[in-house]
DNA sequence: GAACTGGGTCCCATAAAGTGGAACCCGCAT
DNA sequence: ATGCGGGTTCCACTTTATGGGACCCAGTTC
């Protein structure tokens, strides 16, 4: 465990600073110190520092909070141009995982607009999409992000791409309550022949949808048993995602056999 | 120079990292080690301890960006909740160097919310505002929030709260122009008989003003002379409480900055 | 109000961790 | 193939971080 780098108390510091963002409400100092393992007289010194340097304040009963540089760059807008690299990671696992092409899309004025992408493994399959924007009711992503809410229609009719395409209204939205229920979407050969997406929705901390991520392949490799491994590892990462930011799960639901307290 | 401290290592990370966090774009290596004046090799060690620990990230170019941390932050809403910390210091610094009442106030439903103050160094004047909404058109702060944009009258009439109180729209928009040019509000006895205030508007990052902040004082104090001290001194904090949340003044040619490649 | 208690900072001898100059590596331009 | 600037790694040197304990302060308890 010895860190051969030459950097400890920047580590350690960093640790510190590291409990103290992450954690869901204000931080005590011995809360700290036993959280890091770290000394009294270090936690001390590491925090007298940080809290010179701007990186902690504390509160009017002496506990840690985010200092002035992270309310600053929050201000600055730094959270949407961050987004894609704090997602990088776990579509990049998501892409090792699956070997497919993986995106992450957000609502963009009755569009799904694709912010990052990890490429397939494969030859088939590959164009880069970052940019591209797609229709809502035909798009994996697209229907996660209308399922819960983080995008809405136009009123235009819903165009059709395929011959599998929904273009009536009341089966949309038939179909975005399974994908409630589900908790993914599919898109069969829907918005391009030969197709097929899954996609799970990612959460910002006060639980709404904020954006998507997607596995998408050629139906050739997307068999129906495929499918669902795909969604199941697509959730996986996005919860994950949503975790960095901020979202806790409720345990109402399918409960986790190792209850973290 | 030498700290005694003993958190050398922990304060020029830091410095690094402030570096990083409040520069308009995105820091080089060499930048970071000539604005720091840190050896090559220090440089390497703490950036890399920064980078392994999520606070800064390379892009695509090796320059350096604030890190998962930063981002993680900005998504849980921590901006909002953070402004009057951040603003704290700033109220401080004016009230000392008025003696008065500083407020800081936002928009909120058709009012002026005040969200944070500081407490005149007088007896007269004091009691406490935080929490307490103000109507837009005859508050120094909702004349700010008004004549930037930051906050619309509602549809209804200008209610009356001295003799002095300005109740036509017209000479409200008048007024409001006055306040653009001159940079700053002034309420004279036009919220409360006795009570003279004024207030700067706070901007953002992209130039938009998101808070005012005021000083207010009994009208036996503030003479015609000290108003426009006052003023001075408050458009200075107010500024500078911007450019803490990334507002960059224009006049000086700022080229834009490219999209990467 | 004296004695206790628990959170937090300060002190100081010790040695571990950080430092920076120089060597080195790598990609790029020439 | 040669040079160059940005960046990392090495390593002997010593400055700087460490942690145990003393100490301090503000509440509690008796």
């Amino acid at each position: 465990m010895t860190n051969q780098n030459g950097t400890q108390a920047v580590d350690r510091a960093a640790r510190l600073l590291s409990e103290v963002v992450h954690s869901a409400d204000p931080m005590t100092f011995t809360g700290l110190s036993a959280a890091t393992g770290l000394a009294k007289s270090t936690t001390s010194r590491l925090l007298l520092a940080l809290e010179r340097n701007g990186l902690v304040r504390r509160d009017d009963h002496g506990r840690f909070l985010p200092g002035e540089m992270f309310v600053s760059f929050a201000w600055r807008g730094g959270a949407e141009a961050g987004l894609v690299a704090v997602a990088q990671p776990f579509l990049e696992r998501l892409g090792k995982a699956t070997g497919e092409t993986i995106n992450l899309g957000v609502a963009s004025n009755a569009m799904v607009e694709q912010i990052a992408q990890v490429d397939s493994t494969y030859f088939i399959g590959g164009t880069n999409w970052i940019g591209l924007s797609v229709p809502l009711h035909c798009s994996a992503l697209g229907k996660v992000l209308l399922a819960y809410g983080a995008a809405q229609l136009p009123p235009d009719k819903l165009d059709r791409r395929t011959d599998k395409t929904i273009t009536s209204e009341s089966a949309l939205r038939a179909e975005l309550a399974g994908v409630r229920a589900r908790g993914y979407a599919l898109t069969d050969e829907e918005l391009e022949p030969g197709l097929i997406a899954v996609a799970a929705p990612v959460r910002g901390f006060d639980g709404a949808v904020v954006a998507a991520l997607s596995v998408s392949a050629p139906a050739s490799r997307m068999t129906r048993d495929r499918v669902s491994a795909a969604a199941g590892q697509c959730m996986a990462e996005a919860s994950g995602l949503s975790a960095v930011l901020g979202y806790r799960q409720r345990a109402t639901r399918q409960n986790r056999k190792a209850g973290a307290a």
